[in-house]
DNA sequence: CGGGCCTCCTGGTAGC
DNA sequence: TGCTACCAGGAGGCCC
């Protein structure tokens, strides 16, 4: 689930309802999904402070504590993280609940135990050391480092949106919702576009990634325009109504519309 | 260097 | 019904 648009969701339910919020217990229920730190110092440096911004980079939430460092979660293929209201129970795959005083709580799931929690005291120098680049929605990012970007790579188109160390936040999801909207095959090569062509992808790119992460902040659904809205086996293309053909391509499923997404 | 394949895990589902 | 194989929206390592 967690690219982008799903991220940028889970940083609407923190900002909304676990910012502010006195943290009285941190039970770590599966201590697998914690890098570079204990349940026992997690725990210390949560226990009677309130987290007090809510940051989304690429795939990444930081919660910040304080002015003492962030608090950072990745979802790995299956994580997520849901509000729990005081009457409730904590829910299935709660891999880590952050409990507050008044009741209430925040839990960070993940059903495949392959997203990872883990602190920095500095979130630019956790990004550069992680190798992480720019957000793709970031104010800051322009076509010309998109085009450059991309140039500087070899190969296929798709693994290299899907390419964090590029530009943060694109999945499997988004390269293929970015491909059918610019209506190319995902296997295309970089070295067969014309600078032009890898220069319309940023528009439709941003717009896309922006688009659907006000629909996941806003829990709203996803436009019937979109791909991703027919992704799957049985689905059809939303523009032409032809059969939606898959095939791997670096590795991943890749969904697309052989008419409308041909070289 | 890129791409293919495997791995970390769990669980839902298609097929027998 | 029960079993198995395979697949899933991430990412890193290894080999060719």
């Amino acid at each position: 689930m967690p690219e982008l648009h799903d991220v940028e969701g889970f940083c609407a339910i923190a900002a909304k309802h676990a910012l502010q919020q006195n943290i009285q217990q941190v039970q770590v229920e599966k201590e697998r999904v914690l890098e570079g730190l204990s349940a026992a110092v997690l725990g210390r440096k949560l226990h009677n402070h309130t987290f007090t911004d809510a940051h989304r980079h690429g795939k990444l939430l930081f919660l910040r504590t304080g002015r003492e460092g962030w608090l950072f979660l990745h979802f790995g293929m299956t994580g997520s993280l849901e509000m729990r209201d005081k009457q409730d129970a904590i829910p299935d795959h709660t891999c880590i609940h952050f409990q507050f005083k008044n009741g209430g709580g925040l839990c960070y799931l993940s059903q495949r135990l392959l997203g990872k929690v883990g602190w920095c005291d500095d979130l630019d120098a956790f990004l550069a050391e992680a190798e992480i680049g720019p957000d793709l929605l970031a104010d800051d990012l322009t076509g010309d480092d998109f085009v450059r970007g991309l140039s500087e790579k070899h190969g296929m188109l798709k693994p290299a949106l899907m390419d964090q160390s590029l530009f943060a936040g694109i999945g499997n999801v988004l390269s293929d919702e970015i491909l059918f909207q610019t209506r190319l095959p995902p296997d295309t090569e970089i070295a067969d576009l014309k600078e032009n062509t890898l220069r319309d992808l940023f528009g439709p790119a941003r717009r896309i990634c922006r688009t659907l992460a006000r629909a996941h902040r806003a829990q709203r659904d996803i436009p019937k325009h979109y791909l991703l809205a027919h992704r799957h086996k049985d689905g059809s293309c939303p523009r032409c109504h032809q059969k939606l053909s898959h095939k791997k391509v670096a590795g991943r499923t890749s969904y697309f519309c052989s008419s409308c997404q041909s070289a």
